[in-house]
DNA sequence: GAATAGATTGTCT
DNA sequence: GACAATCTATTCT
């Protein structure tokens, strides 16, 4: 099963994050660090639609040095820190203006594993080498530094990859969000064991 | 396996 | 000064 490992082109990205999230599963994510290059299978995304999503960062129209990108063009990153700890990955979608993202949760390891579980510091063959937003962001190498970097580059960027079997959950940790918490804008891929939180069908 | 609490820092009010 | 789209270790059943 080796994948096209081709990049997506712009035009892909050009889309509602409701419609590019389910679409970004089973792509193949590649990142070119110092230490070789990494490659991941996503296989968890959630979908964010600012202004009138109150889940979003751009939850009514709010534009700040972090949120900025997203009212950029499509496909570059959005990185953001959480807890003081974690980086998170999301990819631009939609057109300027319209801040939307997808969040990317989880990957699935296929090449530069080596360096994913160096920079993880833990055992390989764990499904905790990157099932988690700030998990994979860590074993891909993925920080701040790359804020706003376009997924047309050579260092970061889609393939196409195996179609997955989709599934589909309300969002993770966004109960703050209220009414907007309950739509299921999270999407998988069903049976995979990478997936960060099981679903409980 | 499930639930709980502490960690830790850029960004915003 | 408070908070956050989380991770990890620890403490249970």
């Amino acid at each position: 099963m080796t994948p096209q490992l081709r990049p997506l082109v712009p035009a892909f990205y050009e889309r509602r994050a409701l419609d590019l999230a389910p679409l970004l599963v089973g792509k193949i994510l590649v990142v070119r660090t110092e230490d070789g290059i990494s490659a991941g299978r996503i296989v968890e995304t959630e979908a964010y639609e600012g202004p009138e999503d109150l889940a979003a960062h751009s939850a009514g129209g709010r534009r700040t040095k972090r949120t900025e990108v997203m009212y950029g063009p499509a496909g570059h990153a959005y990185m953001f820190l959480l807890y003081g700890t974690s980086w998170a990955f999301n990819i631009v979608a939609a057109t300027p203006d319209v801040p939307h993202a997808v969040l990317v949760r989880a990957v699935e390891p296929v090449a530069g594993i080596d360096a994913m579980v160096t920079r993880r510091g833990m055992a390989a063959g764990r499904r905790e080498l990157c099932n988690g937003p700030g998990k994979l962001c860590k074993a891909l190498g993925l920080t701040g530094a790359h804020y706003g970097q376009s997924l047309a580059s050579d260092t970061l960027y889609i393939a196409e990859g195996p179609p997955a079997r989709l599934g589909k959950s309300p969002r993770i940790n966004v109960d703050y969000a209220g009414a907007w918490a309950k739509r299921a804008w999270r999407f998988y891929e069903r049976g995979n064991r990478y997936v960060s939180v099981a679903p409980r069908h």
